[in-house]
DNA sequence: AAGGAATTCAACCGCACTTGT
DNA sequence: AACAAGTGCGGTTGAATTCCT
């Protein structure tokens, strides 16, 4: 019951997938497209169901996922999405570029849950959690009618009536301002010395690195975006030694390579720490949001707003229209980019999540 | 060092919705 | 309109890993 009709009619793996099926899946995928997800496992010579093809391919082989570890920014705006939006993680998922619904459903569950907890602030309603319990006690009848809902911005709690109570015990968990923050140079470095294990090109950087100096002086933004090579840094990081001396020539097998070492997981935050909201696009953002809260409540104008934002802000000011070029080109990168060896990115591709620069992110910090 | 507890996260399950016939 | 197949989403599970005693 439950299972997938797809799934009943051949005996089918379960469980985690090996190294040799992403293989095949990437290769499937890469060379043909996405399509009908239950032709794909007989196709690509999978046991396995469409579904769990399907769900392989987006949370996991899709060359725009990014992973690693949640940079501050992206937690905040989690946390404000979910005031707005509740349990609807796809539809998070879409603000935070490269992140997807189930990683963004787990980050929730097993840390923001906890930070929020420790703050007094109820997960489920953003309210505090003495506002909560009178709630309960008093059958949810006034108390929230009181103060509202609250939404957490920058430590604070903002209600609905446009109090805001900030809190100075909040984040007790020390760590997690100090959490280390993305060094881009280091991180280029570090990928400028991977050439040999075949993941990363000196070549190929820079021109990624002039791509994106191209795409800063046509938008002529403020600040100086490094560029992001998470893919190539990950593969890069973790390449094991194993791995790393077992490279063939050929591309295929290099991609092979290039999955076994993304099974391991970037540990660190520094490769990872893509999401590209300036510092006084933050702050626009949240003054919209107070406002929002002292003025507006209406869920289906707070969602337009944020929408609105979100166009006006997201990928440093990349308009809508650019974005879904972008989308667009991301899209049929599975159609076009196949002739190419392995997982080869176009800088266009890359430039839509450049990084804030250390300066900038430590300003932020403190700001904070 | 060992073993149990806690945590993380990839994957599965079941339901709802969409699309095609 | 009714049905089947395909897809998407949110909740849950459980294996792997990390932490703690």
């Amino acid at each position: 019951m439950g299972r997938h009709s797809c799934c009943l009619t051949q005996k089918l793996r379960k469980g985690l997938w090996s190294p040799e099926e992403d293989e095949k899946l990437f290769n499937y995928i890469t060379t043909f497209g996405v399509g009908c997800w239950s032709s794909v496992p007989k196709q690509a010579g999978l046991q396995r169901c469409g579904k769990s093809c399907r769900l392989r391919w987006i949370n996991y082989l899709r060359p725009d996922v990014k992973r690693g570890m949640f940079s501050q920014e992206e937690e905040d705006l989690i946390v404000n999405l979910h005031q707005l939006l509740g349990n609807r993680w796809a539809q998070i998922a879409t603000k935070l570029p490269g992140r997807t619904d189930n990683e963004i459903k787990n980050f929730w569950n097993s840390c923001i849950k906890k930070k929020l907890k420790q703050q007094g602030i109820d997960p489920n309603t953003h309210m505090p959690l003495s506002e909560t319990k009178e709630c309960c006690n008093e059958n949810l009848q006034t108390s929230s009618t009181e103060m509202g809902q609250a939404m957490v911005i920058n430590n604070s709690t903002v209600f609905r009536n446009g109090l805001i109570r900030t809190d100075q015990a909040h984040y007790p968990d020390e760590d997690f301002m100090n959490k280390q923050v993305f060094d881009p140079f280091s991180s280029f470095e570090s990928q400028m010395g991977s050439d040999q294990t075949g993941c990363t090109s000196k070549s190929r950087i820079l021109s990624q690195y002039h791509s994106e100096q191209n795409y800063r002086d046509n938008y002529e933004f403020g600040f100086s975006p490094m560029p992001n090579l998470t893919y190539n840094c990950d593969h890069s990081n973790n390449m094991t030694d194993s791995m790393a001396t077992d490279i063939s020539e050929s591309s295929s097998s290099r991609m092979s390579n290039l999955f076994l070492s993304e099974t391991k997981e970037c540990s660190g935050s520094s490769s990872c720490n893509v999401l590209n909201i300036q510092d006084n696009e933050l702050h626009m953002m949240d003054n919209n949001m107070m406002e929002n809260s002292a003025f507006s409540w209406d869920i289906t104008e707070e969602t337009n707003k944020l929408e609105s934002t979100f166009q006006e802000f997201q990928f440093n000011g990349v308009k809508s229209e650019e974005l879904e070029e972008e989308e667009m080109k991301i899209n049929s990168w599975e159609v076009e980019d196949h002739t190419q060896h392995g997982r080869s990115y176009s800088s266009e591709n890359l430039v839509n999540f450049p990084l804030t620069s250390l300066s900038e992110d430590l300003e932020y910090f403190e700001q904070i």
